[in-house]
DNA sequence: AATGAATGAGTGTTCATTCAT
DNA sequence: AATGAATGAACACTCATTCAT
């Protein structure tokens, strides 16, 4: 199976199992998912899976650049429409809290392959074999840019950018991330009307 | 092996296999470290391992222990020296962000195995199986009790406690985990004089 | 798709993946070289090769044929145009040489499957499979008869004639084997002629 | 299991593992000579030949060192009893034929490792992975080096070294091959007399 | 206390072949 | 005539664990 011309077939097969790889990744782990065990998800023979996509990298790849997708298509329009750095600020954090409610399972599927997946040699999965479009497209829902934005406009104190991006994103991403997992009724509504309270008081210019 | 009654040679060998193993997850990530990869660290023979170990959980455990240990020690004296709830959470910012640096190594191998670890039939490591005397320890350094001791002395405001638990530990525990895996150099004190003044200005009584 | 009856195009194609076959298994060895791989070479799918190739072992079948029958064309008409043993010794050890430099490829590759062809129980190739009207004119370029011929006739001196053959079919087919693989510049030539020298003064009668 | 530092039976096991795998490879061919297969002669799991070499190409290894090595011991001291180029040819020839006869099995499986290796590239088996002491001692059976001592001596007539070498070589080694693999009663002590003879009369100052 | 040997279960991957279209 | 999809068997290799010494 060559990595164009694919037939409608096909792709709708890699689909299938893409979203089967990440059901099995959710639940069990990077470490534990294999390709026969994904195959059984799927209800066919594990080579089905090594048709359509070259290797189990090539896979893993494709649920990143899907979760991606689906998160830059989610989030970007939303920070879109709001024109102060704070509304942007507000918009971020309530829309990545929704779509990590909403895509729950993947996004849990894609943090524990950023966590876990290591080449042979040990070295973390690095940007470098993401789609340059997608990585065009992931500048878009950048933190940093918000913040100096909001900087600029006077709308924010005098923080050190990339220390508040690591906080901010620290606590709306990983957090609640366990219990999200772990408790299906988790009130992550709650928790960003907290954050956006919180990053609203940390931020603005006294 | 009995779990009782271990020689002093004993006791050191298992410091000594605990101490690779927490450089090899660190260095190699946990689901590439195998115990015939720590054994070679230390110089032993693989069976060397498991014959001071039951079986991998089991040393698994005993580095889960040692780092937990080894932040209690560090982290809960800095919170005694201070009274008031603001202190407090100022002392456990900062203790928390030292610790990290200073245990960098430790730090990662043992995030990895929270975020890798699961047993052959994908549930996550529970804190059941940790030692009761030491979860309790843990229990000292609890953000969430301080976090309810300010908002009753009222130098709080009236947050989600458990909300605001998630957001500081997500704050201070995973924003710069990637950075601080792969640059030694980072400015983990910058970081955690900003965390200190975002979250005074997060949380003190208006 | 029956081996009667075929069309010109259908021909026409089993020429094409034949040669391409040949080629792939002189570069890669005939043990890396999968159908997939023979199919990429002629830019088919892997099923095309199949529908014209009742099985990997007909294709094998087609370029041991395809290769022999060359090697007749030739081969045989050089050894007609000499009349005595003599002679033909040294035109059979010309053109053999000749025929293996300018089919280098060709004969890479055939040599190679002779080597690694195995059934799936370990037997060789044997002649049994090979078209028996091909077989027949193989027989025409037999180094045995020409041998005999020439102790007959007076001109070859009293040697084993099975043994001789093997020894000049060795050293032919077999001595050069690597070089010509591996150096493209080979001085094919100077070696066929050291050959005629070697072998006129080993069989001429004293 | 480390390379060096092998205890008695480690090194028993290994030759019987390298044994068995020459008479696997000899029988059904190396292509087909997968591990298991290996493994099931010397009756023992698959895991337990990798443990005793770190992986295939190791295990081929070390085939083809035990081969070189007894060929070397077989070979060497027949030629050093000879002082004349014309008697080193001849020990050569009939050394090399009886090692032939007495190692047949041996002999087979390593010709078509020699032929059927490839890296997962196609690269040939290049001799750069060999021992270089070993080398060094292959170097010993030279036969260039002998055709080169009878020119200088007077002995030989003027023929090119490199092609004759190469035709002797085709003509000793090759010539029986496929004789040698099938027929147990082949007579090869006859094939040798006929070859001294053939290249006694071939080289030989007229 | 230490270890070499062995092993079965599991991993990702390749391959020739079948079949419906 | 051509091909995409699927599959089971085989492959080399890794691993945690057991056991006798």
């Amino acid at each position: 199976m060559r990595s164009n011309d694919r037939t409608f077939a096909d792709t709708a097969r890699r689909k299938q199992i893409t979203l089967a790889a990440i059901e099995v990744i959710a639940e069990i782990g990077y470490a534990q998912a294999s390709i026969r065990k994904i195959a059984e998800r799927v209800g066919v023979a594990m080579s089905v899976v090594l048709y359509h996509f070259a290797n189990k990298d090539d896979l893993v790849r494709e649920i990143v650049h899907h979760a991606f997708r689906e998160a830059i298509d989610a989030i970007v329009p939303a920070l879109d429409k709001e024109r102060t750095a704070t509304g942007k600020l507000r918009a971020y954090i309530v829309a990545n809290a929704d779509f990590m409610l909403s895509h729950r399972t993947q996004y849990t599927a894609v943090f524990d392959i950023g966590m876990s997946y290591r080449t042979a040699s040990g070295d973390r999965m690095n940007a470098i074999t993401l789609d340059p479009d997608l990585l065009a497209d992931i500048g878009r829902l950048d933190l940093a840019t918000i913040l100096r934005q909001g900087q600029e406009s006077g709308e924010f104190r005098d923080f050190d950018v990339a220390h508040m991006t690591s906080a901010i994103n620290g606590a709306v991403r990983n957090g609640p991330l366990l219990e999200l997992a772990i408790d299906p009724n988790y009130d992550m509504d709650g928790y960003a009307g907290e954050l956006v309270t919180t990053f609203d008081l940390a931020t603005r210019r006294g």
